[in-house]
DNA sequence: TTGTATGCGTTATCAG
DNA sequence: CTGATAACGCATACAA
């Protein structure tokens, strides 16, 4: 009853062909490229060299359709435009890559809830395993995990609540970076903050409480713009705080962009950094050892949370629960010339 | 003859059991998700509500499967760490995401060997096509490409033997750079190369061209270092061209990471820039406009460089031939205050 | 250690 | 416009 065989694009080289080549079964084939313990060398070897001879490329839909492995892991990240996020997939891809597993790569533009249309697209690769930004997402999201039994770790920040987490406490990162300015004698210390995201946030608190602990508060000396960071708007910040308090002497960037863009400024505008004002970031990009005056900023683990949420990852996809549910990976303070 | 059931990860929702849920057969749901026109309306609208009421997510491997369409596109880039290649990314992004086109994302760390693998770790994948970054590649990759039917563009530079590519000439911007420190009246122009990639070596070449042309060639004041660019390999080589070379009076570093190096050592040394010795980088990352001095540099088209390949690449999938097989996207010179 | 039969979830083909 | 049926290429379960 065989109809009219489809027409096929593709090289077409099937596991059917490389087993007629080499003179086994198909399985074979697949036991010889998968589980190669469990089959005899010289076959094993025959096999092999049909693959090599024929050019045969295994077929990632294939295996994982009748598999229902994709050997897949989304990850899930807020910029591509952002080095932090750049260190931490190469710390990803170091782990996942030699443990034969493939990354996707959403990016979600620091959007919720694009966040969760990306979930729901790449929800059709059937995806193994998720890498995820920060603790916070868009409602249905969670749901979505348990509904598809997708094993997650979240990346860059500490949960309480029992969920797999690889990062550092951003409040105390924000609350030690304030402590040093303290500490410099600086009394009047700003906020510089944009994107205000969940981690900027954070830091932003602790920012207050050690400001707080200081009983020097001061709800005056806080600028915050939800529109995304640059070094463009770390210039405009600069110029809007120092209009509107004069009296500031040190401020606090939410990340080295922001920084760099206020000390340039300050450079222009012949302001001393840091007698008169003292800069901050957060981040220790590659350019804040390497402006006039450094910068003082905080330097994170990025690529080990990577590295390490991957493993902790891979350890849950295999069923095999993780050694810590919560690493803390903490920070160091860079302490350069701008404070 | 039923064996056991085989226990199944995931949902397992599928599109039976939207068909059951909505009382039609399979192929009218696969219809009233992928042709709705051919679906009535009454129909179509019951369909999408069980779609909705399930939380069904089709499978992109049966469906790649059954079509020998993945929809999905393979882009190969050298780094991640590099904004240049972000915001292609983000271009290519923005044109097939619309498309329903999802992208994998391959970096190959510069290395053309390593890029082979690549190739062939994502052909498993079936990707409908490829976006990859320079023109020449390891041996058996154009073959591959052919053996495969994959239809490919050629991002970041120009060919000239039928391939279809979406660029500039790098060696042209070079050039022009090296021609503007000439106006400037700098005579004996240095050039620092990192990297030494296909397109950093163009833009050697054009750098060679233009100073021939002036009658100022000279082999001791090109300085090239295989090993990876960053700031302090730029503020390295500043040192080490400045100790050889003490009569240089201007250099074009071949991109911005090299050159801010450069340029924050000269502020350390108190060199004064650009009268006793004039700086040029090449990207134009945001950075560039907000060191001290600001830093003259050629801004390329990278974003629509993604933009146009990716379009591109869609009419290649599609049978369509492209428009032009050539698109030149130009570059811009940045001219501030380091030169 | 190797092979046989079967099914994974979807779409192409063709018939109503 | 809708449906029945047969692939797509591979891996699981089981038998030999």
């Amino acid at each position: 009853m065989s109809r009219k065989p489809r027409v096929r694009s593709g090289g077409g080289i099937t596991m059917h062909d490389v087993a007629k080549a080499a003179g086994v079964s198909a399985i074979t084939v697949s036991r010889a490229l998968n589980q190669p313990q469990l089959v005899s060398p010289p076959l094993r070897d025959k096999v092999l060299q049909a693959v090599d001879a024929l050019g045969y490329v295994p077929s990632r839909s294939a295996s994982a359709l009748a598999s229902a492995r994709s050997r897949t892991v989304l990850v899930l990240i807020p910029s591509l435009g952002n080095t932090v996020f750049l260190d931490t997939l190469a710390g990803i891809e170091a782990v996942l890559a030699p443990a034969g597993y493939q990354m996707l790569i959403g990016n979600s533009h620091y959007d919720a809830e694009q966040e969760l249309q990306l979930l729901r697209a790449y929800l059709q690769h059937r995806p193994d395993g998720l890498l995820l930004t920060g603790l916070s997402h868009a409602e249905p999201f969670d749901a979505l995990l348990r509904q598809h039994a997708l094993p997650a770790v979240y990346m860059m920040d500490l949960a309480d609540d029992g969920r797999c987490c690889v990062g550092f406490s951003q409040e105390d990162a924000g609350a030690a970076i304030t402590r040093h300015l303290l500490a410099r004698g600086k009394r009047r210390i700003g906020f510089l903050g944009a994107q205000l995201d969940e981690r900027v946030m954070k830091r932003l608190d602790g920012y207050r409480a050690a400001l707080a602990a200081a009983g020097l508060s001061d709800p005056g000396l806080e600028w915050l713009d939800p529109s995304p960071s640059s070094m463009q708007m770390g210039a405009d910040m600069l110029d809007a705080a120092l209009r509107q308090r004069p009296d500031c002497d040190a401020l606090f960037c939410c990340n080295d962009d922001l920084a760099i863009g206020a000390l340039a400024r300050c450079q222009q505008l012949g302001i001393a950094v840091p007698e008169r004002l003292a800069l901050a970031g957060f981040n220790d990009l590659q350019s804040a050892a390497w402006c006039t005056p450094s910068l003082t900023t905080v330097a994170t683990p990025r690529r080990a949370i990577g590295e390490q949420a991957a493993r902790a990852l891979l350890r849950l996809m295999d069923g095999v629960p993780p050694e810590t549910l919560r690493m803390d990976l903490g920070f160091e303070l860079m302490l350069r010339r701008s404070s």
